[in-house]
RNA sequence: GCUCCCGUAGUUCAAUGGAUAGAACAGAGCUCUUCUAAGGCUUUGAUGUAGGUUCGAUUCCUACCGGGAGCACCA
């Protein structure tokens, strides 16, 4: 039984001696250490049916709970307008860090998922158009997220769901045929390694719509290509492969330098192509379509949410319609229970309660089981970087640029530093936030940064490392040789947090208890001489710091932030 | 026009209906003969406006004001 369960039932026992039937009783950490470990609002809560003063009541409470004597529990307060406080014993503390020595890298992990599939499905980039910014946010917070369902023991699958299909790629062919040429685009090295063929092909994609405004029949001309792409045309298909085939690497590229891990399933929306007809036999059987002005639309109970389309007027289908055809063949293969999670920019959170709500009425999934993460937008001063506009901001001179602002400090692990940093900055908030993007502190290696939370592991390892070579004797228990500090008041929690963290998918909850935990090391370090033969409370020191760099490590982990060995 | 999201310190962000609203950067002042000073300590400074619900509201509700996004043949 933790913790929590243990305060709550003492508590819960203590209101029936004084004759309250409670119902939820909440136990939390009050917001200041100074206030205690737990506290519980209880008699603020009930005081009002009993018609006497909460302090009054809190003391009635604390009486009896002082009686009980709980477990790891060394003292009751009674505070504020009459919450009761709990203070852990060293006991329990000295339990915990046990605890963390022993699970190591194990330690916040746990079963809560076992038996349960999870699908994350993130980064998603479109063939033949640029990584932006955009996907580099999907990766970065899916992987993180992925990385802490796992942890927290789901089978999880981890989805890239390619724009690999469409009527772009029509507009592609005719953009190469017209004013490049297969040759062309697979000899294009005029640019750096990997990246030479897929800005070739994005020039060409940018300047078909460039084109367009001046001459829109290229819209037709694309439309026709795309047809015969469909149709199997040779030298359409030919074209095809080798627009994937560039882009692929391309991606490979990025996905090393972010030190994502290797997706599980790399289904592209042509996976689906062959199950659109029996969606659309679903949706027909289901009788939930209406025709509207020639093409096929699901409308909402009480206009709940806008109609959203299904097919053109000319038969062809639109992407919600090979999204429900990958919910329908994840509902066969992986189950319905399975958990489905999409991790897409936040123009999509209208898109998507319509789709899960058209999931639930064609049985394909319950929208309980349906997530949308969405992210904001990243901003620089003039706007949302757009493919169109031939606006575009390569990935590869964003992590370039990281890297080299990382160098600065130390040439040999710029890289790890530098990538750290970009992924710490999308980590560190909300995702829905908007983010404005700002060189300066992004990759400031100062305050609330990556290299930052790098620092004090590394700090801590290194000290770690330093007390074995001095052979600082490490003693079994040192319960009365030491005072309960912050940091130990704190690591106990990195359980919780991975948790809430995974409830929510929220990697930030983790992001900012690192930062937080990070800082009242760097506080206990200033303060404390850790390494000292002559005291024996510096073995139990050593040790506190020690759980403190598996517990930042592991949090690092999960956010997918990379640790030097030196820094 | 309708819908959703966001308005917290000079700036960038936190805060599970709770206690004195936390950090970081920037500003001011300290702090390295000390295991990593990329650190630590002190200090200045904030909930858009007006109502409502509640013992208690940054959080929930209503209206308004600002900013962003979405809403029929894109993905």
């Amino acid at each position: 039984m933790n913790i929590i369960e243990t305060l709550q039932n003492a508590v819960k026992k203590a209101l029936k001696e004084l004759k309250i039937e409670a119902g939820e009783v909440i136990i939390e950490h009050p917001a200041d250490l100074t206030n205690g470990d737990y506290s519980t609002n209880v008699a603020l809560v009930y005081a009002k049916e009993l018609k006497i003063k909460p302090l009054e009541f809190a003391q009635e409470i604390k009486n009896i709970l002082d009686v009980q004597k709980i477990k790891y529990i060394d003292k009751l307060e009674i505070a504020g307008t009459g919450f009761i406080n709990f203070y852990l014993s060293q006991e329990f503390f000295d339990e915990n860090i046990e605890e963390i020595l022993k699970q190591k890298e194990n330690f916040g992990s746990s079963d809560l998922g076992k038996n349960k599939k999870v699908i994350v499905e993130y980064s998603s980039p479109n063939i033949a158009k640029p990584f932006t910014i955009g996907h580099l946010r999907s990766t970065i917070i899916g992987d993180s997220v992925a990385n802490i369902l796992q942890f927290l023991g789901y089978k999880i699958i981890r989805d890239n769901h390619l724009g690999d299909w469409g009527t772009q790629f029509g507009k592609q062919i005719v953009a190469i045929k017209r004013w490049s040429s297969i040759e062309d685009v697979k000899n294009s090295r005029n640019l750096p390694a990997q990246a030479g063929q897929m800005k070739t092909l994005v020039d060409l994609y940018v300047k078909f719509h460039q084109e367009t405004e001046k001459n829109p029949e290229l819209e037709d001309e694309a439309r026709e290509w795309f047809l015969k792409l469909e149709k199997g045309d040779k030298e359409a298909k030919e074209i095809y492969d080798i627009t994937v085939e560039a882009s692929m690497k391309y991606f490979n590229m990025i996905y090393e330098r972010l030190d994502i891990k290797p997706f599980d399933t790399l289904h592209g929306e042509a996976f689906y192509e062959p199950m659109l007809k029996g969606v659309l036999e679903d949706i027909e059987k289901a009788g939930i379509a209406r025709k509207s002005e020639g093409a096929k639309l699901i409308f909402f109970e009480n206009e709940k949410y806008p109609p959203l389309m299904i097919q053109k007027k000319d038969g062809a289908t639109l992407y919600a319609t090979r999204d429900l055809a990958t919910d329908k063949y994840r509902n066969k293969e992986y189950g319905k229970d399975t958990l489905v999670i999409n991790e897409t920019g936040v123009e999509q959170s209208l898109y998507f309660k319509q789709i899960f709500e058209i999931e639930e009425m064609l049985g394909y999934f319950a929208k309980k089981n349906r997530v949308h993460i969405g992210h904001g937008f990243i901003r620089s001063k003039d706007g949302k970087m757009s493919t169109r506009k031939g606006n575009v901001v390569w990935l590869e001179e964003v992590l370039d640029e990281g890297v080299a602002r990382a160098k600065v400090i130390n040439e040999d692990i710029a890289e790890m530093v530098g990538i750290g940093a970009i992924k710490f900055n999308d980590l560190k908030r909300e995702a829905k936030q908007n983010i404005i993007f700002d060189w300066d502190e992004i990759v400031n290696l100062k305050g609330d940064s990556g290299p930052y939370l790098q620092y004090s592991c590394v700090r801590a390892r290194s000290i770690v490392a330093k007390a074995e070579v001095v052979r600082v004797k490490l003693l079994q228990s040192c319960r009365s040789l030491t005072l309960t500090t912050v940091l130990e008041r704190l690591l106990y929690r990195f359980p919780e947090v991975v948790y809430r963290a995974g409830k929510e998918y929220a990697p930030h909850y983790i992001a900012q208890y690192l930062l937080e935990i990070s800082s009242a090391f760097n506080n206990f370090y200033a303060q404390n001489k850790i390494i000292d033969k002559d005291d024996p409370a510096s073995a139990y020191r050593v040790v506190l710091t020690h759980a403190f760099s598996i517990v930042i490590a592991n949090g690092l982990n999960l956010l997918g932030i990379k640790i030097p060995e030196k820094m």
